[in-house]
DNA sequence: AATGAATGAGAATTCATTCAT
DNA sequence: AATGAATGAATTCTCATTCAT
C-alpha cells in the first residue's frame, strides 16, 4: 500500500488546509454531495494534491474525524477524571457539556460528519473509532462514579446519552428556530434528568428506573 | 406540468408498490446511494413507469415521508387530544412513546429518510412538510396542558423533544448494541424526565429549569 | 449483481455494434490505450450506452473474444473432426491454417486482443476462455490420430502450436515488412515442420525429437 | 536539449538500479501500468531523480532495451560468426538458442518489454532499433552460409524466426503449464525444422518449401 | 543533487432523467 | 401504458511530468 503521510512540512500544512475546507464542504452540502474537487479548491490546491494525502474521499473523513477528537481529547484533558468524584450531577453535566458547547462553537461543522455516517455505510466505518473513542470517557466516568454498575449498563448510558447529544447537535446544525444556546442549555436540562437518578448510588439499580 | 397522480386503481397500487420499494431501499443504503432503477425494480416494474408517476427522485421521498405522516395520523387519530388532559406525565408520555413504538416497529425503514434529510438539502425540503406535521401534536397537547406557555416555548419544547426522539430513533437504525425496546424504554424514561418539570404547572417557568 | 444483457433488439444490435467498434478501436490504439468513449463514439453512441450492456472495459474484451470464438467455431465445424484421420500432415496443417488465414483476412483486429492479454493481467482472465476453447480442437485432433500420446503431451504440443500461432499473427499485425499471405505461407511450413514427426505415428515418442 | 547521461559514476550506478527496477516492474505489471514513482521507490529512489536521467518513461524503456542488447551482444561475442560456416543446422541452432536460454534465464523480465511494444505505438518505437539490432545478427549469419539467398529472403527468414521465437517467448513468460526448459527445447526443436531445408543450399530455393 | 509535493488533463464509471418501441 | 435503451454531465481517482525546498 501506498504511503500517504507527509514527509514534509509543507505536506503536512497542505493536509491541515485540506481538512479545514473538508469541514466547511461537508458541512455546507454534507458528505455525499461533497466533491474531492470542491474540497480541493476551497484548499487552494488541486484534485492531484488531495489524492497524495487521502486514498480517498472516505479516508479524508476519517482523517477529520480523527482531528476532531484530538482536538476534543486536547480540551478535556484539562479535566482530569478524578475530580468528577466530588461533584454533583449537576455539575457533572456541566464539565461535559460545557466543554462540548465550547469546541461545537469552534467546529460547526463537527456534526455534519457525524450525521452523515448514519447515512453512508462507508463513512460510518470510518467514523466508528472516533464515534468509539467518545464513549471512553462516559464509560470512564461511570465506572469512577458508579462502580456497582456493570459494563453492559455503562456501555447502555453512555450510549443512550451519546445519541441524545448528536440529537441535539443536528438541532444546532439544522434547525434555524433553536439557536445555538437554548440548545445546550437545553441539552443540559435533559442530560441532568435523565442521569440524576442513575447517578444517584443509593437507588435500587437504575434500569429499570424507578423512583 | 404533467398529472403525476394515478388515474386507476392499477396506478395506485403501482405507487405503492413504489413506495414499499422506496422505503426498503433507503433502508438498506440510503437516499443519496439509492438509484431509481433499483427501487423500480425492487418494485417489479421499470424507471419509465416509475417516472410516470414521480417526477424525481426527490418526490418519491417526498410522497414516502407523507404516507409515513398519514399512516402516524391514522394511529393517532385512536387516542383524541382531549384524552391527555387527565393523564399524569407517565402516561402521556406513554401515550406518545407506545404508539411511536409500534409505528417503527411496522415501518423499520422511517428513519433513513429522515436522517437523510439533513445530510440532502432537497431532500431536507421535500421532508419538511411532513416532519411539520409531526410537530403538530405536541403542541396541541401542550397547548391544552400548559395554556400559560407561550407558543415559542410550546414550539421549543417540542422541537427538542423530536430532536431526542429522532437521536434515539438512529439509536434504533443504527446501534447494534442496543436493541430496540430498550432504546423505547430508555427514551420513555428520558421523556419522562424532561417533560415532568414542564408539564407541572404549578412550577415556575420551566425555561429555566430551576428546581 | 445487474443484469447486462439486452433485452430488445435495438440493444442486441447495439452491443454489434459495440462490439465492432472495439475490435476496432483496440486493433488502432490497443487495449490499455483504447478508452470507453473512444470505442462508445466509434459505435456512435454514448458511453452511457456503452455501460448499459458492459460493466466495464474488461467485459468488452472478453464478449469480443466470445465473440471471435463463436465465429470461429462457426467457421471449422465445417471441418468435422473425423475427417481429420485420413488425412496427410500438410492436408491437416491446411484444415486448421487455410480457414485461420480466412477468419483473420476478416477480422484483423483479433490479434491485439490476444496480444494485450500478455500485457494486461485483467484482460488475460477475461480472455482464458476463449484461448483455452481454441485448445480443444488440437486437442481433439491430436487425441485422434495419435491415440498414444498422452494428455499432457497433447496439452504441450497444443500450447506449443499455439504459441507459434500467435507468433506469427504478431507478424501479421505488426510487421509491414511481411505481407498477410506470407506470413500464413511460412506458418504453414513452420507447422508442418514441427508437426510431422509428432504425426508420424510409428515413430518413437516425439517429445525427444529424435529421427 | 537537456543532458540526460549520467556524469558521475554514482550516477551510473543509480541509472543502473532504476533498469533494474523498471525491468522487474514492468515485468510484474507491464508497460503501462508501471509508475514511474513505483519505478522509483523500487530503486530505492524519487521520481525526481528518475527524471534527472531519463526525459520520460518511453525513455526508460528504451535505455532498457539498449541494455538488453548490450548485455546480449556481449554474450554472443564469444561465438565469432565465422565460427558458423562449419556447423550443421543442429549446431548452428544450438549456437543460436543455447546462449538465449541463458540470457533469458538471467533476464526472465525481458519478454514484457518487447510484448509490450506490440501493444503500445509509443513502446515500439522506442524498442525498434534494440529489435533490429538482434535481427543483424541472423542475416549475417544466413548471408554467410547462404549467399546465394536475396537480402529480401535472408530478412524474410529472419523475421519470422524472430517472430516464432518471440511467440515462444511469451510461452515462457506467460504460461504456467511449460517450464522454461521444455519451452526451450522445443524452441530448438521448431527452429531445427524450419532453418533444416532453408539451409540445405543444395536445395532448390526453400521459399516455395517444396521437398 | 535529492526529495517528494503540485498539477491537471484524462480515464473509468454512475445515474437521474428522457425517449423510442 | 410499459419497458428498457439512450444520453451525457458529473464524479472519483490516476499518473506523467514539473517544481519548490
Amino acid at each position: 500500500m501506498r504511503d500517504y503521510s507527509p514527509k514534509q512540512e509543507r505536506g503536512r500544512q497542505r493536509v491541515n488546509r485540506l481538512l479545514d475546507a473538508a469541514a466547511e464542504v461537508f458541512g455546507e452540502v454534507g458528505y455525499e454531495a461533497a466533491t474531492t474537487i470542491l474540497i480541493a479548491e476551497r484548499a487552494a490546491t488541486s484534485v492531484g494534491s488531495l489524492y497524495q494525502f487521502f486514498p480517498n474521499k472516505e479516508a479524508i473523513a476519517k482523517a477529520l474525524a480523527e482531528r476532531y477528537v484530538a482536538t476534543w481529547e486536547a480540551q478535556t484533558a484539562a479535566m482530569p477524571i478524578e475530580r468528577f468524584t466530588e461533584m454533583t450531577v449537576e455539575q457533572m453535566t456541566d464539565a461535559f457539556i460545557e466543554p462540548l458547547r465550547e469546541f461545537i462553537r469552534d467546529n460547526r461543522d463537527f456534526h455534519v460528519l457525524f450525521a452523515s455516517s448514519q447515512t453512508s455505510r462507508a463513512l460510518a466505518e470510518a467514523i466508528h473509532p472516533a464515534d468509539e473513542a467518545l464513549l471512553q470517557r462516559t464509560d470512564a466516568v461511570f465506572a469512577l462514579m458508579r462502580p456497582d454498575l456493570s459494563a453492559a449498563e455503562r456501555r447502555r448510558y453512555g450510549l443512550i446519552g451519546r445519541y441524545i447529544v448528536k440529537g441535539l447537535l443536528a438541532a444546532v446544525a439544522y434547525s434555524d428556530e433553536l439557536d445555538f444556546d437554548t440548545v445546550f442549555d437545553e441539552l443540559k436540562h435533559v442530560m441532568n434528568r435523565y442521569l440524576e437518578p442513575i447517578m444517584r448510588r443509593e437507588e435500587t439499580l437504575p434500569s429499570d428506573h424507578s423512583p
